[in-house]
DNA sequence: ACCTGAACACCGTTCAAGT
DNA sequence: ACCTGAACACCGTTCAAGT
């Protein structure tokens, strides 16, 4: 897809230039990942952009993990953690709402950083204090748990827009395949479904925005979820 | 990794063999799928257990996306659904724990299933039958969006625990780094993860059943979450 | 130490030619 | 119609050899 562009066209020794460093390779590899995600560039792509051949980026940093490793890295560390003066449920939200559209800007972030754990090391100064917050508002022992709860939920929706970006027939295809129900009585589920599809299909509104929605709905049915289990831990009905 | 193996010996019609049938070739794709994941084989690998050159499959099936695909239906096809003679709260609870041992034998189908969406032809009695169950419960044009909310919200987890399967380092990792914390009084919120870490690798318990335990435990924060909704569609506080 | 240049063992996909 | 056999344009990774 992307052109593939010729190999380097002369040593970088006798060019007079200085040598590569591991930053900039990593530099290289996150302006890649912003223009094309983080699965869709190569190795040798990489090299290209950075005029060398191949075998400089395994010297400097390492195979394809390494790099995308540190590009997780410095991707995490642009979220933006907001301080302790909001109550935990504000926190959540806007610490997940900003990091949304940090990690929707480098797609397939979000996924790595769901799969490999938020051991990153630009992760846990956020972790720290979200953990705190949940201390303090009477969580006890449940919240560690339930702050995994909140940032995996969102970080997984935010991995399923990334991927979705990949597959642009898919949506058609739902709206096809489910707006054929939306007249059909015998069906009164997928009727409904259809419906809505068929809708949202001829609003002028961009999917962009329909996203956003059920990423924020999904979040406040997540921050209910997680304020109903305060309410049991502080001796509300059980079960 | 798998060995490569030889290529066909001989031709099929020269040893008097039936011509092979898109069923053949998705049903070995299937049983591909469950011994590697669906990311886990490759088309010639495909082609080779079923002793033909590659492009055999792209004749009766097509590429790799329409093979995958036609795995995916059938593996949907295999999820048990629930009577509606169930309370809409245990007919997901039962549907989505019933979902997750099937698709967790079938690695990487639950991702696939979440990006394309639900309208892989199996599933469709399945939603039908769910969004009737929300609108009788009294969702009414919040049914739907409630439903995706659901099944998206399950599948998502079983895909991450498919993906994690792929990074067995990962949660030694995360154990490691965050562990080191445990005794930190000046990281009060790391304290506690790292802590609960720790306590976890000392336990004979396997990872599965923590791995079930978090899916459980975010299906009931999940259900709470969309019970909330309920309770404020029928004239509960708002907001 | 840093980089070149080539090689190795793979991919998915296409297609003319055989039967 | 079905399948063979080969080709095309890629991958990630490794490594001897140069400077």
């Amino acid at each position: 897809m992307a052109p593939q562009g010729p190999r380097p066209r002369s040593s970088r020794r006798a060019s007079g230039l200085p040598p590569i460093t591991a930053a900039q390779v990593i530099a290289a590899a996150t302006e890649l990942t912003r223009q094309h995600g983080l699965d869709g560039w190569t190795i040798r792509q990489l090299a290209n952009a950075l005029d060398v051949w191949p075998g400089v980026v395994y010297h400097h940093v390492g195979g394809r993990d390494a790099v995308t490793y540190a590009v997780t890295d410095r991707v995490v560390g642009a979220i933006p953690v907001p301080g302790d003066n909001l109550t935990w449920q504000d926190w959540f939200r806007k610490v997940l709402s900003d990091g949304r559209l940090v990690l929707r800007q480098y797609r397939g972030v979000a996924r790595r950083l769901v799969i490999i754990g938020p051991t990153v090391p630009a992760a846990l100064p956020t972790i720290d204090l979200g953990i705190q917050l949940l201390q303090r508002a009477g969580f006890g022992a449940e919240a560690p748990t339930a702050y995994r709860y909140l940032f995996n939920s969102a970080f997984m929706l935010i991995a399923v827009e990334d991927d979705r970006d990949g597959h642009p027939r898919a949506r058609e295809h739902v709206a096809e395949v489910l707006g054929a129900y939306r007249a059909d009585a015998a069906h009164a589920g997928l009727a409904a479904v259809g419906a809505q599809v068929q809708v949202r299909k001829h609003d002028p509104e961009s999917l962009r925005d329909q996203e956003e929605e059920f990423y924020e709905y999904s979040l406040s049915r997540c921050i209910a979820g997680v304020e109903r289990l305060l309410s049991e831990l502080s001796g509300g009905t059980g079960r």
